[in-house]
DNA sequence: ATGAAAGCGCTAACAA
DNA sequence: TTGTTAGCGCTTTCAT
């Protein structure tokens, strides 16, 4: 038996198949309810379930959405695909979810694959700023599509972000009402716009209270755990600080590691912040403080943002507010 | 300017759409190098890319794979998705990931979205094992799909799997070696496959060694951490163990934490051991010993084995061997 | 209230 | 070597 198509539904009900599709896309006018309800009781009986790619077809409409994380290791994507997720299929939608792997060819690929695929709009949380090619083959193609939190900000294009300048600010904050005098600060990759952003909004803190971090406090990380490990081990070996302030949480596990392995108790000697607040970290002993964004409602807002684009043209910018979570791993400090 | 099509190229070359259609699935036979560059050139300058709606339409090839995971949350399955996604590509195919949150109408609702947007075959990472609805509607609407892991092992479906019960034997021999008598367990939900045999696999290791698990001493837990945490916290106040084997890496994390409260040193006075390997559990202090599964190529070899499925009506199930890696959560201990 | 027919963008016989 | 044509499963005018 092959597979049940509109055709089969007509001839069974005794209907055209134009009848067949009037139930299908519920169409309230013209149709008795007998005949409505026959054709669904058909429906019903064989489970018949419409060819969405024929569908999409004529109506150009795949009611498909495609979703590019960076790196869907670290735990803060599964979170943002979550809402992201939830919000899609809450509208009836589908979504395709690809891993660029922090590789600008694998975005490329996955963009063009999207496009052939013909989802409906594209949520691109790219690693770094949109490449110029990238931009252009969006743009041209007229494809709807949202930027999540990494990009630019002079460009007006709709999207979700999150405050990383008042994150940073937060962080830096913290430690100063701590006490710390000696901080350092890991960050991430250099030409990553929201990390360049936390730094100097925790550059920003410090210097409100007259602080100013030196060069060599800024170790340049890569979001990664292992980096921010091995970047930390070295530092501590040779400097004094009391508080270290990572760009993500991942990274401040890596400083917990070094720490440990140098002999640094947290936090009696060695304050820790972090940011993002993964849902692992509570398993970090102590527990991390860190500057908390609200991921997986900002997928939903995100997607709810990109759903809004396709189907009224709409345009927003949303900026979430981070929260500073103070646990475990900061401590006031009675400076020297 | 509206959408590019296969008309539009071969108006612009002056062929017709059938020669279009051929150079574009490089179908050798029957053309003139000459024409097929013409060809390749006006697709190259108005960045033609066809339409994979409409080719599926036809070919009843959609080149869509749907993946279906429990608990995205899980750092496990980012893993699996990883290696699926890696091996879809390669062949081609985009995947389409689904995170079933452990609920059955979830899993029941992909399934039906899924076949709608007519995938190829499914890969599907049930949270239990398959349900009657579920197994009868995947059977009947004969498309293509790959059991990973969860499930049933009586049933003949392909699949991966991963050796369960020889995990669980390494766990419970590591202890043994190491001098433990009184050992505790925390399972998985008790209706889950592969966690009954992590179970008695590990039982397996102790009653060779003439141990006996005694019931309070296992511990049903669900996978998660917080679940995890309060059962470890309440099990250890009022008993005493010298060893806990979590059997799953998030549940370990949650044993950590009670025990960091409670005041109890690891691997001094408690050694852990886990299983999975997921990769954040070396920001663990001490590092976790643990069960590996190498889930990345897992992943990869689930996809592989669906479509070959596909495309060669394959069938072939596959099974995994976990190895044990020793690190710092587990040490000899002297027995009086 | 219902149906016939055209067509979405493409592939695949079959012709030429 | 190339083109004509039918049709994939559906929606949507336009008739009736």
């Amino acid at each position: 038996m092959d597979k049940i198509t509109i055709k089969d539904i007509a001839r069974e009900a005794g209907v055209s198949i134009t009848t067949v599709s009037r139930v299908l896309n519920n169409k309230e006018e013209g149709m008795s309810n007998e005949t409505r309800e026959k054709v669904l009781r058909v429906i019903e009986k064989v489970n018949y379930q419409p060819n969405q790619l024929a569908r999409s077809l004529v109506t150009k409409r795949s009611k498909m959405l495609g979703l590019i994380v960076p790196n869907i290791s670290n735990p803060f994507f599964p979170e943002l695909c979550r809402g992201a997720e939830d919000e899609a299929n809450d509208h009836n939608y589908s979504l395709i979810i690809c891993n660029s792997d922090d590789q600008l060819h694998k975005e490329e690929n996955y963009l063009r694959l999207l496009k052939e695929q013909q989802v409906d709009g594209i949520l691109l949380s790219s690693k770094d700023q949109l490449s110029e090619t990238n931009r252009m083959q969006l743009q041209e193609s007229k494809i709807p599509f949202i930027i999540f939190d990494r990009g630019e900000e002079g460009n007006q294009h709709s999207g979700v972000f999150l405050d990383n300048e008042k994150g940073g600010y937060l962080a830096g904050q913290h430690l100063i009402e701590l006490g710390h005098r000696q901080i350092a600060c890991i960050t991430g990759p250099e030409n990553i716009h929201n990390s360049q952003k936390r730094l100097s909004g925790f550059q920003h803190a410090l210097r409100k209270a007259s602080l100013e971090l030196p060069e060599e406090f800024i170790l340049t990380g890569d979001f990664k755990m292992d980096t921010a490990y091995r970047l930390a081990k070295q530092f501590l070996e040779s400097n004094h600080v009391t508080a270290i302030f990572a760009c993500n949480d991942l990274m401040a596990c890596g400083v917990y590691q070094a720490a440990h392995e140098l002999g640094i108790q947290i936090p009696e000697q060695l304050s820790i912040i972090g940011f993002d607040d993964i849902p692992l970290i509570t398993a970090l002993i102590p527990k991390l403080t860190t500057i908390r964004q609200n991921t997986y409602e900002m997928g939903r807002k995100a997607i709810a943002l990109l759903i809004d684009t396709i189907e009224h043209e709409a345009s927003e910018r949303v900026v979430f507010e981070p929260t500073l979570v103070v646990r475990e791993s900061t401590k006031y400090i009675n400076r020297d």
